[in-house]
DNA sequence: GATGAATGAGATTTCATTCAT
DNA sequence: TATGAATGAAATCTCATTCAT
């Protein structure tokens, strides 16, 4: 059993950000390779600092050491280089580990323990990129949108989880699986966001335990009858 | 017992948005007055149009039928107007009744029940304006904070009856009650987020039930033992 | 023998400032003056603090406690009140005593001296105003001709003087009367400039001594032949 | 000996004006060098057309045929371009030459009387730039303090010169250097004010002749005795 | 590929002056 | 007369994007 959280970032299998269209190509010299990572670098340095609304390209070419002129050879726009902020994190945040316990060799709650835990580590090494993102999602509906989908792909996967339990007689009948994978999902990165991003200060234990004795205990796992 | 939900609308007896000092006085005649209030219908409308960031103050004195030297008389810029705008909306939400069940009258699930029914009612009603604040809140620490402290006083409420509840026995005594009720605020406000501001499609009833019945498991309100 | 100095405060004799054409009425009642009398004084006040171009007409009427409405009664504009500031503050420059010497009476040096003294004074009591005057001069050929021609009257009376102590052979027969009188006065006039607008220290005593000291060389007076 | 004058044209050895410190960078590409020198020299046109005050940053950038937003790539508001003008002034003024009498070669009242001259023709050239400064002197004590901290340079070498006079009998002894070099500075410079800028009609070699005698009668050089 | 100068649309803001009450 | 709200023209400044070298 698999069960993920939040609003989307430590994720895996899923689909690059950026769906988007006409990218320009890729660099096909070495150079070219290193002046494009150091504006995506810098880039997420100028956005974390200044946020994406103040942000100025000018700024991020500078903190890549390169004309601005060039930032155009490798993106489109500010939005592009978002994108491509947005990827390389996502990249990042893949390898540090989800937990691949296999079905049967762990209880729900301690799936859902490793899962939350896994999350809010991600959450708090991103806090400021994740801030980012809720910038741009409240301005932007293309990234509202890709926010959702990203979303849906982890509520749909605890939705099936919370189904089986349910068809098992573990977990409350009442709920319908998809709503409550929502809610809950919604719920942990709320609590992400207030303590990493509002800075609320919760010690990570106390997170992990709450989110998922809360989450546990509103689809009544184990207690369901 | 009271309990309240969310990320701050629907509120009584909180004080003001507009700590922001130095305002205009107020207008002395019932001319000004009426200018002033179209001012702040326009700007609702055109920030509701067009989003904050797009607003444009001119387009909002046209809307007001006034000039953009007029729109000056009243605020000192767009973010004067949009605390005009909150305090204004927030004075329309107190009325339409947060309820106010005697402690004894009603069960614990009832209460959270009409609760949650009329937070969900004022998000709707008022969800455009929600997403302006969040598109604020995003971007502007002091709207961050603002909001915080609005969403604080709701928390500390619903921390409260829930510490009577398991003082008499009958909620989980795992739980921190600001933790949980701050985590359990965020999740109500989330599904209000996802239905009215990202248009998933879930009724208003089926809201509530779910709402009601995760926060109520949540807490093992009764189930305590 | 009388001989006045410097730019043109302190003056007797000379015709109102305001030789400019189209003057609202004088107020016909008591109120009438009262309003009027108050908005001088706030003009001044407020030019005095925030000069004359940052001045705001409406600062004006609030320093006056009337509206801004009411200033447009008494004044077309703020040149016009500008004006009104200026005759104001030469009918009270005229009270405090130009010297009366009769011209036999005095040496000339004690003439001259006792004319800067009286120019030194005046202008440290209106040294505000005069940095106010400088403001409107260096902006506006009509006021830098008002001023040249209020100079001109002292220099012309100077340069009279000069005159018949040359012809006394009391004076240096190689300079023009005119010129003179004119760099003379100008002279007077920059060192009050450098004492009491740029601030620079100097005794008052020192000032008088050292400016009639100067005058008394560079004509030489009583050294002529 | 030297002996200078006036409010501080026609330098030498004096600061750069443009102390104020975050400069635009300078640009780096003979391109953006012309630009540059294109905009200094509209500004100083239409600032000499306009005045400063009416003067209007997209005039400027119309007459040195370049964008509004071209001129934000040199100059960060039309007080910088000012500094630019007034510092390329004064190099254009260093030139023409200051004059660079060895101390025994000429008599005192040589020196003066090619200082003054050097100092007219400077201000007879740049009759319309001082007139500028006068307005920004008038408003703006940064200029004001500007202006005094060159002027201050000048009057020292002619206090210093005058003392050593007086050291040596040949001025009168009884006026202290410092206040007589100011008050005559002050009167050359004046004498010059009302010729280029008021536009009163005097020979230079009137004007250089008088500014002379009545410099050396004041101080008495020669028949200090 | 890289550079950095050039572009220019357009929103915000001010305040002297007018005008309806 | 007095009031104070309404007006609106106009200028500054920004910065993503383009382009010539």
């Amino acid at each position: 059993m698999t069960m993920t959280t939040g609003d989307g970032v430590a994720v895996e299998g899923i689909p690059s950000l950026a769906d988007t269209s006409i990218l320009r190509e890729p660099p096909s010299t070495a150079r070219g390779v290193r002046t494009r990572a150091a504006l995506v670098a810098a880039a997420r340095a100028v956005f974390e600092r200044d946020g994406y609304l103040e942000a100025r390209l000018s700024d991020v070419a500078a903190e890549a050491k390169c004309s601005t002129g060039s930032f155009y050879t490798y993106f489109a726009s500010k939005e592009e280089v978002l994108h491509a902020v947005l990827d390389l994190a996502q990249s990042e945040l893949l390898h540090p580990g989800m937990p691949r316990l296999g079905d049967d060799e762990a209880s729900p709650a301690a799936v859902i323990e490793a899962s939350n835990r896994a999350y809010f580590e991600a959450y708090k090494r991103n806090a400021k990129l994740m801030n980012i993102l809720d910038q741009v999602a409240a301005i932007d509906p293309k990234f509202r949108e890709l926010r959702r989908r990203r979303s849906r792909a982890f509520c749909d996967r605890n939705a099936r989880s919370l189904a089986q339990l349910q068809e098992r007689g573990l977990a409350d009948p009442e709920l319908n699986p998809h709503q409550a994978a929502r809610a809950l999902s919604g719920m942990v990165g709320r609590m992400a966001y207030y303590t990493f991003v509002l800075g609320e200060e919760n010690s990570l234990d106390d997170l992990v335990r709450h989110a998922t004795r809360l989450w546990v205990n509103a689809v009544r796992i184990g207690s369901a009858g």
